[in-house]
RNA sequence: GCCCCUGUGGCGGAAUUGGUAGACGCGGCAGACUCAAAAUCUGUUGUUGGUAACAACGUGCUGGUUCGAGUCCGGCCAGGGGCACCA
C-alpha cells in the first residue's frame, strides 16, 4: 500500500503556489477585501509551537476567505529588535543585525516548510532602514503634534553594570547579571502622549464588537477611568495643602492619615533634611519600578512628622506618612486613608495603630457599627459624618463634593489609571530617536533630508551601559539649527512602537513615505488579528493609540486598527527538573517502561512538574521542525487545529501526532484507493438517488453546512469533527455499496469526496490540493471555490424527542418533525418507560419544547 | 496584591447558548489479517451494581433560581494570562 508522501508532496504545491502567485494580494477594488494578520514573530532563531498555531489559524483563514471570494492580504514580517539580539551580543559575541538576520533567515525557511499563504513579497523586518526610517519620520510628526514629550522618570538602575534594566531582568530586586542591589535613578526620558485619548480608546472599545469581551474589559480596566475628587489637605505648620485624590470622598470624615508616593516632591523634600526618611525612600525604591512587586511587598510607611488640617474640621489634624504602595503615576500620589472602609488603608491602621472610624454602616447597625477584620465596602447609611449623617454613599458624594467645591477645598475630577507611554530605551538595538540635543537650541528634530539616523554598526558591546551613548563619534554631530557642535539623543525606541504601525505598513512596504494612503484606503483596517492572549493589553492598546496619532497627523483616516481579535491560547507542556532544581528540555527526558521520567543521557532521576506555557526559561518547548519534518506540515497543522478550541490553551502530547498521520493516510486512501466506484470529473448529475446514496448526500450536505459554520467562527476543533464524520460516512458507504455501485452512487462518491478536499483544504492545504488533483482536477483547489450546501439536504424530517419525567430522561421516541404539540405529547405518554416511571402518579404538567424534549411532571 | 479567563471520562474536547452530557479524536481492551511485526479493518470503552433488561451516580466545591442547569445567580477552591523596560 502506497503512504502519502508529505514530504515531496508539501514541497510540490508549495512550489506550484509560488510560481503562480497564488497568494501574491494587489488592490482589486472590484473584489472585496479582507486583510489577514498574525501577531509579527521576534525572531529568535526558532519556530515554536506557539507560531505554528498561530500562522496555521491565520492560514485557515486566509484560504477559507479567498475561496469565499475576497481578495485576502496575507502579509509576514519580523518583530525584529529587541533585548535578545543585545544579549547575544554581550554573551557570544555576535552582533544584534546578523544574528537577527541569521534568525530571520532560518525562521523563514521553517515558515516556508508550513505551507503559509503569505504574499511573501511584502515580508519586512522592523530593523530595516528603509522600516527605521519612517517610523522615525512619523516620531517626529507625534513630537510636532504635541504627541511626543520628554520628562523626567524612573528605571531600574544597576549601579555595577551602570545600565537599566528592564523588568524581567530584575530578580527579587538585583540585577539578573551583576546581582547588585537595584536602584532607582531619574532619567529625562521620551513619552508618547497616550492620555491624550484615554476617553476615546475607551468609548471606541464598545464598537470592537468582533473583539473579545474580556480583552476589551481589561483594555477598558487598565484605562481605568474613575470620577472622584480631588481635595486640599491644609498644612497645619507650615503654609500650602496636600492635595490628595479619592474616589470616596464620602468617608472623608473617617479619615485617619494622609499617605504620599516616595516619588512625591513632598517626600522628596523631606528626605533632603531627614536622614531617616532618605533610608526609608531607598528602602521602598528597593522594591523596583513594577506595580506588582510594589503590590505584593509589605504595606509600610515612615511618619513625616507633618500634619495637615481635616478639610471639614480644622481642628482636626491628621499625620502624613511617605508609604511604599502609593503610586506617584495614579492621582495626585497622595492619599487620605480611611481604614473603616478600604483594606490596604485598614491593614496600614491597623500596624501603625491609627484611628479606624466607620463612617458608613449596614443597614439596621447605624448605632454602634464597628469594624473588626474586615473594612466595610458595600453602601450603607452615613454615621459620624455630620452633615451627611443618614445619607446613602452616591447621596454622600455629591453632598460632600458640593460643599468642598463651595468652600474651594476640592475639585471634582476623573482621573485615570492609564500613564503616558515612556517610548526611551537605554539600549542599541532599537530605532533610534531622531532629535538632537544643542546646548543652544535645545531639542531639535533632525531634519527631514538628514533622515534616516542610522544605527552604526561599529559598536562596542564589552563595556557597560548604553553602547550608542558610548559610541566615539556616532553622537556628536553639528546642530541644524545653529550649526555649533552638538549631541544625538541616544535613546532609542521601546520595540513596542515598532509593532504599533506594521501592519499599516505592510499596506505599501517599499513605500517612500512611511503609508501610502491608496493602499491604506483599501486594504486597512485588519480585519482579522490573531495572537495571543498575552498581549491583551500593551501591544493592542499601543496599536490603538497610534493610530489616533497617525490620524491625528495626516497619514491614516481611521482609528481602529483590528476590526477584529481572536486572541489564541498558549500551547503548554510538562515541565522538567533535574535533582539539582535545573530545568530540562523535553528532549534531554526520557521515560522508563514503568513510566518514570529520567534524564536520557544520564539516566538521573527527573521530576515533572505541571503543565506550563511553553517557554524558554522552563525549557518545556517542543520543536516543530523534526514534527513537520517526518510527518509534513499538514499533520502538524491538523493537530493544533482538532485538539482544543483556538482560544483555549492547548496541551501539547507526543500522542495524537501518529493519530492524525495515520489519518492524514486514511484520507489520501479515499481518493488513492477508493472502496467503490467515483463518477468522472464533470459526469452528470443523476435524476434519482438510491438509499444509501441519499444517506451520504445528507451527511456530505451536512458537513458542508457545518464546516462552514465552524470556520466563520473559529471553530476549526468542530470542523475537525465534522469532516472525521464525512469520512467515516463516506467509507460506510463504500462497504455498503461496493463495487456495484450504480452511476447515481459513484456520482454522489464524487460529491463527497470532492466536499472533503474541498472543506480539508485551508487546513490540510497540501493533501487538500494531492486529493483535487488525484480526483481528476487540473485547477488548483487553492483558487477553487468553497462548497454551497443544499438546504433541502440539511433538514431531517425524523427527529429525536428525549421524554422527561420530572427532569429524568426515560425514553427517547423518533418523531416526524414538527408534529403537532398534542401528538408529541400522547405519543410521549403512552411510552411503557415514560409510564413505568410516572408510576401511577398524576400528571400535573407536560412541558413540549417542539423538536426537542417533552418534560412530564407529576 | 489588583484586573481578566478557565475548570466536563484515563486524555484533548463536543453539547444547536436553559432542553437526550460525553459528538469527534487520542489512549486502552478484545478480535480479524500476518510466519511475525508494522500498517489496516471490526467491536468495545464515564463510574458503581447487575448475566441481562435496567437502575443509581456523574460537568472543580458549595448554596440558589427553574418543569429542566455543564450552561444562569451567590460564595469558595485550583490553574492560567497581564500588571506599563520580555516580546
Amino acid at each position: 500500500m502506497a503512504r502519502y508522501n508529505a514530504k515531496t508532496t508539501e514541497a510540490k504545491w508549495q512550489a506550484t503556489w509560488a510560481e503562480r502567485g497564488v497568494f501574491a494580494a494587489e488592490v482589486d477594488t472590484a473584489k472585496p477585501k479582507y486583510y489577514v494578520l498574525e501577531m509579527f514573530p521576534y525572531p529568535s532563531g526558532r519556530i515554536h509551537m506557539g507560531h505554528v498555531r498561530n500562522y496555521t489559524l491565520g492560514d485557515v483563514l486566509t484560504r477559507y476567505k479567498k475561496a469565499q471570494g475576497f481578495n485576502v492580504l496575507h502579509p509576514m514580517g519580523w518583530d525584529a529588535f529587541g533585548l535578545p539580539a543585545e544579549n547575544a551580543a554581550i554573551e557570544r559575541g555576535i552582533h544584534p543585525a546578523k544574528w537577527t538576520r541569521d534568525n530571520i533567515a532560518a525562521m523563514k525557511k521553517e515558515l516556508l516548510a508550513m505551507g503559509l499563504s503569505y504574499d511573501w513579497r511584502r515580508e519586512l523586518a522592523t530593523c530595516d532602514v528603509e522600516y527605521y526610517h519612517q517610523q522615525q519620520r512619523m516620531f517626529l510628526a507625534f513630537l510636532d503634534a504635541g504627541l511626543a514629550y520628554r520628562r523626567e522618570s524612573l528605571v531600574n538602575w544597576d549601579p555595577v553594570e551602570h545600565s537599566v534594566l528592564a523588568n524581567e531582568q530584575v530578580i527579587d530586586g538585583r540585577g539578573w547579571r551583576s546581582g547588585a542591589l537595584v536602584e532607582q535613578k531619574k532619567l529625562t526620558q521620551w513619552f508618547f502622549r497616550i492620555t491624550e485619548f484615554s476617553d476615546d480608546l475607551l468609548a471606541a472599545l464598545d464598537g470592537l464588537e468582533r473583539w473579545p469581551e474580556r480583552v476589551r474589559l481589561m483594555q477598558s480596566n487598565w484605562i481605568g477611568r474613575s470620577e472622584g475628587m480631588k481635595v486640599d489637605f491644609a498644612f497645619a505648620d507650615r503654609p500650602g495643602a496636600l492635595t490628595v485624590f479619592t474616589t470616596r470622598h464620602d468617608t472623608l470624615f473617617g479619615a485617619s492619615f494622609c499617605a504620599i508616593s516616595p516619588q512625591h516632591p513632598l517626600a522628596q523634600e523631606i528626605a533632603r533634611t531627614n536622614p531617616k526618611a532618605r533610608a526609608f525612600i531607598d528602602e521602598c525604591q528597593r522594591i523596583g519600578t513594577s506595580e506588582a512587586a510594589l503590590e505584593q511587598a509589605e504595606k509600610i510607611g515612615f511618619d513625616t512628622g507633618i500634619k495637615v488640617r481635616h478639610p471639614c474640621r480644622a481642628s482636626w489634624e491628621l499625620p502624613v506618612y511617605i508609604a511604599n504602595f502609593i503610586l506617584m503615576e495614579y492621582g495626585t500620589g497622595a492619599i487620605f486613608g480611611c481604614p473603616a472602609h478600604d483594606q490596604r488603608d485598614l491593614d496600614f491602621a491597623r500596624k501603625y495603630g491609627l484611628a479606624v472610624t466607620a463612617v458608613v454602616a449596614p443597614p439596621g447597625q447605624e448605632a454602634d457599627f464597628t469594624i473588626g477584620d474586615a473594612p466595610f465596602l458595600d453602601d450603607g447609611k452615613l454615621v459620624n459624618s455630620e452633615f451627611l449623617d443618614g445619607l446613602d454613599v452616591a447621596a454622600a458624594k455629591t453632598k460632600m463634593a458640593a460643599h468642598l467645591e463651595a468652600k474651594g477645598l476640592g475639585q471634582r475630577t476623573v482621573n485615570y489609571r492609564l500613564r503616558d507611554w515612556g517610548v526611551s530605551r537605554q539600549r542599541y538595538w532599537g530605532c533610534p530617536i531622531p532629535v538632537i540635543h544643542c546646548p543652544a537650541c535645545g531639542v531639535v528634530p533632525v531634519p527631514d533630508r538628514d533622515l534616516p539616523v542610522r544605527l552604526p554598526d561599529d559598536v562596542d558591546f564589552a563595556g557597560s551601559g548604553n553602547p550608542l551613548s558610548r559610541h566615539p563619534t556616532w553622537k556628536r554631530v553639528a546642530c541644524p539649527g545653529c550649526g555649533k557642535p552638538a549631541e544625538r539623543e541616544t535613546d532609542t525606541m521601546d520595540t513596542f512602537v515598532d509593532s504599533s504601525w506594521y501592519f499599516a505598513r505592510f499596506a505599501s512596504p517599499r513605500a517612500t513615505q512611511p503609508l501610502e494612503a491608496d493602499a491604506i484606503g483599501y486594504w486597512l483596517p485588519v480585519d482579522q488579528y490573531i495572537g495571543g492572549i498575552e498581549h491583551a493589553i500593551l501591544h493592542l492598546l499601543y496599536s490603538r493609540f497610534y493610530m489616533r496619532a497617525a490620524k491625528r497627523c495626516g497619514y491614516v483616516d481611521f482609528t481602529e486598527p483590528f476590526s477584529g481579535l481572536l486572541t489564541q491560547g498558549m500551547v503548554c507542556h510538562e515541565t522538567y527538573k533535574d535533582a539539582n532544581g535545573k530545568w530540562l528540555y523535553p528532549e534531554e527526558v526520557a521515560f522508563d517502561p514503568a513510566g518514570t521520567a529520567v534524564h536520557a543521557a544520564s539516566g538521573a532521576p527527573v521530576t515533572i512538574g505541571r503543565s506550563e506555557s511553553m517557554s524558554k526559561s522552563k525549557k518545556n518547548v517542543v520543536d516543530p521542525n523534526p514534527i513537520i519534518d517526518k510527518y509534513g506540515a499538514d499533520t502538524a497543522r491538523w493537530f493544533m487545529l482538532s485538539d482544543s478550541p483556538p482560544e483555549r490553551d492547548l496541551e501539547w502530547t507526543d500522542a495524537g501526532v501518529q493519530g492524525v498521520w495515520r489519518y492524514v493516510n486514511r484520507l489520501w486512501r479515499l481518493v488513492d484507493e477508493p472502496g467503490a466506484p467515483v463518477a468522472t470529473v464533470g459526469a452528470a448529475r443523476p435524476a434519482a438517488f438510491g438509499e444509501p446514496a441519499t444517506a451520504l448526500r445528507r451527511v456530505t450536505h451536512k458537513t458542508i453546512a457545518t464546516v462552514t459554520k465552524c470556520m466563520e467562527s473559529f471553530h476549526y476543533n468542530r470542523a475537525v469533527a465534522a469532516v472525521h464524520e464525512l469520512s467515516n460516512a463516506i467509507q460506510e458507504f463504500c462497504a455498503a455499496v461496493g463495487p456495484q455501485a450504480t452511476a447515481a452512487d459513484a456520482w454522489t462518491h464524487r460529491e463527497a469526496l470532492e466536499a472533503v478536499a474541498l472543506l480539508v483544504g485551508p487546513m490540510m492545504p497540501h493533501l487538500a490540493e494531492e486529493m483535487w488533483q488525484q480526483l481528476g482536477h487540473r485547477n488548483l483547489l487553492a483558487q477553487t471555490a468553497w462548497p454551497k450546501h443544499d438546504p433541502a439536504l440539511v433538514i431531517d424530517d425524523v427527529v429525536t424527542i428525549a421524554v422527561q419525567v420530572m427532569g429524568k430522561l426515560r425514553a427517547t421516541l423518533e418523531l416526524a418533525r414538527d408534529l403537532p404539540e398534542a401528538e408529541v405529547r400522547s405519543a410521549a405518554l403512552a411510552n411503557g418507560s415514560v409510564v413505568k416511571a410516572i408510576a401511577g402518579k398524576a400528571v400535573r404538567k407536560v412541558i413540549v419544547v417542539p423538536n426537542r424534549v417533552v418534560n412530564v411532571v407529576v
